[in-house]
Formats: C-alpha cells, structure tokens, sequence
DNA sequence: CGGTAGACTGTCCATAAGAACAGTGTTCTT
DNA sequence: AAGAACACTGTTCTTATGGACAGTCTACCG
C-alpha cells in the first residue's frame, strides 16, 4: 500500500476512534469539525486520496459511506496453522488454515497463533492429536515450559529441559524418545511457547 | 424488556444484517424499500417503538443513528462457570465467572457455555483440572458422548453409555469408579454435551 | 364498546450531507 | 523550474435523510 502522509493519519485514526465509539462512520463535515477545519472540502480531498491508497472505501452518495479496509487483519483472529512445509518459516500465508477469533481474556499470556498438533507424543500432558495449541512467539523459554521447536528443519512440540549447554526435548508420553541436543554442535530454534490448548473435536 | 413483535423483528434482523455486511447502520428510507413499503413513516414508528423497548438506541437528527443495544450480550462471549453451587441451576447469574469471546468457527457444534473441570477423573480423555470444557446445551445425549451429567444434585462430567434402562457414567482415570444409573428408579439429567476443551495454564 | 398498540400510506418540510467548482499556499521530487 | 501531492478556504448545488402532521385499518384487551 502507499504511504499515507500524518494529516491522513489523523483523518484515520478520528475515524477508527469515531466507528468505535458510535458504532458507525461520521460524516465529512464532523470529520471536518474535529480536526478544526472550516470547509468540508479539504478533509473530502483526503479521503480520495486515502480510497485511493487502498485505506478505505467510499461509498458514493451514501451518508457516512465510509469502510475502513485494513480493519480486517485484526478481526481475522488468530491464524491457525495446520500442516507445516519443511523448511518453511512457521508464520507463512501458506501455513494458514484459516483464522479464528479468541478473545484475549482467555490466556493471561498473549496467543500470537494456533498450532494443530500432529501425533500424540504429548499424550500425557493433556495433548492429543489433532488438538490446537495457542502459542505465544518467542526465540527463548524457560526449562519446563512446552515448546514449538524447530530441530533440523522440522517442527516439535516438547517440553524444554535446560541444562548448561545441553537441552533435552522430553515427550509426555513414554513410547516416545527424549531428544537431547548439544547446543555447542546443533542449532535449535525456538518458535514459540505454548501457553494454552483447544480441542475442537470430541470423538 | 418488553416484547417485541415479529414486524420489529423482523426490522432489526434487517438492521443486524446490513450493519454485518456494509459497517454502518441503514437509513430509515433503506430498512423501508427492504421491508417493501411506500412509507417511511411507518418505519419511523417501528424504530421508535424499539427504542422505547430498550433494543435500539436512535441518535436524533444522525443519519443512519441508529445503534444496536442487546448486541453487547454477544460481545460478551461465552459466560465461563467456575465453581458450581449446589441445588441450583448451571447458568445462574452467580455461577458464572466471566465472559470470554470465542469465535464460532473454531467449533462445530454450537457452544453455549464454559465450564471449569474440578478433579482429574476425566485424564485419560486428555481433559485435566482446571481445564475449561465448550459445552452445548442439551437435554440428551447419545452414548458414548461426555456429557455434563447431574446425578442427586451434584454436577458431573463423564462419558454417556447407555444399555436399555441403565445409564453408566464412566470416567476416564482407572483410579474413579464408574456411576451406574438404573433410570427407572433415579433421575439423571443431562445438562450439556461436551465438544471441545480449553487449556489456558500450562505449568 | 372504547382504548391502545401495531402496522401501515401519503405528503411536506428543513436540514444534513455528499458532490463539484474555483481558488491559495507549501513541500517535495524530478 | 515544473509538476505532483499535500493541505487547505469558500461557495454553490442537489439529494438524501430525519422529523412531523394527517389519516386508515386491524387486532386485542378489559
């Protein structure tokens, strides 16, 4: 999108503040007012100028015609990723299954995304396959937090254990193997910490 | 409130809609070429009427004034029940801990309440203490489904089996008993059937 | 049987609000 | 130095819109 110059900022952000409060658009002329102008026309200019931009939507002949576009990031949600592509970063558009709206109260960390599980190597610790995991971004954590791990390339979910320079991906579930990792000779990144579980089908 | 009748009904799903899909509420000449009538003014009315009725709000001399009140009971989400007290019903007003937002699209079935677990008697299911169950409200249920069961005034979660004219009530733990219910001579009734689980503490 | 509420038609008015035209001055970039 | 984008004032025009008045018809409620 093109740059949108701060007198259009402003002219924005009165709106988004004005939809907030009233629930719907204002008209040109209370824009007008707000920002201390004396003639419509002027702030009119703008928001051509902002349809243009791709910021909003005009709709013309229509009293308080104006959408705000961009709005839609924020009500999409949380993007849930499903399968993950090898050697992909976790985040892409690719990933996306699609979006879900979670209301932030719910986990007293922020939730950045959603995370379906595959395989029950967490079994024990309450997470089964197929489950969504809310996770928050990080590059670090603490030992004995779940984590989203990426070890060579591929996608884990395990409890961290840190000890010096070695740090152990443990399963919760014993048919499964502790991973351990020398930190001096491989590289693992952390993606997130989970900081919350969904599961949407009850079989 | 009072009751409204199906023509204002019918009017404010016409308003509930158009502010879904254009963002900002419709003028009265809209909601009246929609309704297919010749007259405002007997929109007007209608409006007014639902104002006094306490389900909108019209701003005087705005166009398109006109702002949804009741939307605020959806706002509010989901209530989240922690502790249940004893004899009363599941949804009281005292019962309920807060109100957490929580997108349709993330369950199939439809969710009408949250409900916090108590003891670890469904574990191996995967469903812990403390964890949050999506509960839909239902008077029956099919065997094999968790339900939330009341059985002598105490509020159970447990899988449904069904056999004739026993009930059984079987936990997920080999360390809990299961409950058999000979339906004939004890009441048991179902307040809901679980369809999915939130995790928001992981320790 | 009268009163009230619901559900309209039909007309009219004042103004709120979008649209358009004619300008002015500034700050950039090319 | 010219052109484009920004950031306005000021005026005029038309239509969209809310608001008001005068009626009609029906269904209920007590």
């Amino acid at each position: 999108m093109k740059p949108i110059s701060p007198r259009q900022q402003d002219i924005l952000n009165f709106i988004r503040q004005f939809i907030e409060q009233e629930e719907f658009p204002p008209t040109i002329a209370e824009i007008t007012r707000a920002l201390g102008l004396k003639s419509p026309h002027g702030v009119r200019e703008q928001l051509q100028a902002l349809a243009r931009k791709g910021a909003i939507e005009l709709i013309p002949s229509a009293s308080r015609g104006i959408r705000l576009l961009q709005k839609a990031a924020e009500q999409d949600g949380l993007p849930l990723i499903g399968k993950v592509a090898a050697g992909r970063p976790l985040m892409t558009e690719a990933n996306v299954e699609q979006y879900c709206k979670l209301g932030p109260e719910l986990f007293q960390n922020k939730a950045d995304y959603l995370l379906r599980v595959q395989g029950s190597s967490m079994r024990d610790a309450g997470i089964l396959d197929g489950d969504l995991l809310v996770v928050q971004q990080a590059a670090e954590a603490r030992s004995g937090q779940i984590v989203v791990a990426r070890l060579h390339d591929e996608v884990t979910v395990k409890t961290l254990r840190l000890a010096g320079e070695m740090a152990y991906l443990e399963p919760a579930n014993p048919e499964f193997p502790v991973l351990a990792v020398d930190l001096s000779k491989q590289e693992l990144s952390i993606e997130g910490v989970v900081v919350g579980v969904i599961r949407n089908r009850i079989d």
